[in-house]
DNA sequence: TTGAAAGCGATACCAC
DNA sequence: GTGGTATCGCTTTCAA
């Protein structure tokens, strides 16, 4: 069904369809009435393909997410998706499982989609997709990775500076042989969370012991990871987690394990979602502000008319720590 | 950039250009390879939208659920993601946070958007929307709610036995006074569940005190409800939650007051949400096959080729008790 | 194997 | 106020 079938109905022209239905010029309250009467009898729902193709515009953002279930990115998500709603813009989400295949085809999709605005909240990348980006000429907002450019906005956290708050805490409370559990080690962004750990412990050496371990993103690769530590002899006191998904599965491994958690082994976080306080002990962490993620976000795609058109290029966050209850001083001996 | 800026630079017609990007009918290899090339020069993305609208056709699934962030509509989606991307579909999302005004919107816009068919996993319903449905010629998969019709498909859990399996396990360790925690009783689906709860309970009266509270759906409305119990007076020994999600708010809250699970309250969840064995202790819950509602709404709006075309119009499921930590005998007394 | 041209369902500009 | 029509970017006959 379409304009047409409609027009014929209610005898004008698809023009006056046309325009009660966008309300983009005036038109007799008579025929509108039964432009609407029409529209309604017939159900008729106009297609957006068309009508974008034909406007030339799309009120359609795109979003492009690492891994939905890590209520990191969810959070993100619903923000962003929030502001756009309130803006009467429509979201398009993508989810890539961490890989840089479907990232790639995620974004042709959006493309293909002709999104008017794209915010790529990854850890993977393609080196070529990043070249693509910045050739575009399309507004793209980039988190934890990226080359920069004039249609390019970022969004960095001072990851290094959480993990360091979170060493130093522990190392203050006694603690001399600390783990560090990641995922996806092969990508830059995640790799580099890890070495911010290297680094830091390094400042250390020879009085502190360390050593990191990888498995997927989750509960359950946390788990195996602490299982991997346990298995391999080396007893860390602290547990440092490269967020807080993974840090759910450390603890539970822990538990089973029969070890008490901060008694025996301290374990800490990162994103402070919201499940790190219902879970028990409630999760030491570093706070993410992730909301504000998703609206700085849609901010740089869309600016807004009150607001300053974005005047930097680039949008840093500084975590803090979240001091709660998995975290204590070290035990006397092991 | 479009078709007719590709053909030009590779010195054929669009329709050249058209055939080599489908597949769609023989081309020369050479030229074939220099519109190739052109292509990947232009960084040429074909417009969907335009495609779409002169195919006629679409591939893109629509999918509406009432909550991304209960992980229990996050699995279906996922199922029914994949399976799309298997199937070279695409899938719109769209969450309604169980409002009625949300899900008729996102069914408009998917509706606009042309979706070949359409899965609604959601509680709340719009008596006008549900008759569109049926009127429509589109394949529709309802969860939890609707009208018979012969393009809807219907997937349904008998709630109802879940929630006795509960009822009657408890009973037999000896609880007598019990609790149920829901969320928006104002819609059909979850005023039922509640009303299992309650019926449940009738067969037992005279023996046994029960009552309901409701609050929002997610461990803050879990924690709010249980908090409104001990708050009231009513201490229940055991606490029989809608989902999952909202009884790790339970049991932050129980564990708050001073309260152990299951030594002094024993509590249950419903869906068996992959984190109920993250919590601690570990959740008894009900178990909900997620992965397959997620496949089975995907079979039934895309019939495969193989399969019978989907013989029977609905899919039922009975949903087993997964006995873990949280329930135990009731306490001698309070 | 390739090109020309007729739609697909809207919007928007130009007349009347 | 209202109608006619070019146009958006593509797919799909139909000819050549």
């Amino acid at each position: 069904m379409n304009l047409e079938d409609v027009a014929r109905r209610a005898r004008v022209s698809i023009s006056t369809v046309s325009r009660v239905l966008n309300n983009t010029a005036p038109v007799k309250n008579s025929t509108r009435a039964r432009v609407l009467k029409v529209v309604k009898e017939l159900r008729y729902h106009p297609n957006l393909q068309a009508r974008s193709l034909a406007g030339g515009k799309s009120r359609t953002l795109g979003l492009i997410v690492s891994n939905l279930e890590n209520p990191f990115f969810l959070d993100v998500f619903r923000a962003f998706e929030s502001d756009a709603h309130h803006q009467e813009y429509e979201v398009l989400v993508a989810n890539t499982d961490y890989s840089p295949r479907r990232l790639v085809s995620s974004a042709q999709l959006m493309m293909g989609r002709r999104v008017v605005g794209l915010a790529v909240i990854v850890s993977e990348m393609d080196p070529s997709l990043m070249k693509e980006f910045a050739e575009l000429n399309l507004p793209i907002v980039l988190y934890d990775v990226g080359v920069p450019a004039k249609n390019i906005y970022k969004i960095r956290v001072n990851y290094e500076k959480g993990i360091r708050k979170a060493v130093e805490y522990l190392h203050s409370m006694g603690h001399r042989r600390m783990a560090f559990v990641g995922h996806h080690t092969g990508l830059a962004p995640l790799l580099d969370r890890k070495k911010s750990f290297l680094n830091t412990m390094k400042q250390y050496s020879g009085q502190v012991e360390f050593t990191p371990a990888a498995d997927r993103d989750g509960p359950e690769g946390g788990q195996s990871a602490m299982r991997h530590f346990l298995d391999s002899g080396f007893k860390p006191t602290a547990v440092i987690c490269v967020n807080d998904f993974m840090a759910l599965g450390v603890l539970k491994e822990l538990r089973e394990s029969g070890l008490r958690v901060p008694e025996d082994v301290s374990v800490t976080g990162y994103d402070n979602i919201r499940l790190s306080e219902f879970v028990h002990p409630p999760l030491t962490t570093v706070n993410i502000p992730r909301a504000e993620i998703g609206h700085t976000a849609f901010q740089a795609l869309v600016p807004s008319v009150e607001e300053h058109p974005s005047e930097g290029r680039e949008f840093r966050i500084n975590p803090e720590l979240v001091i709660r209850e998995t975290t204590g001083p070290a035990p006397r001996s092991r």
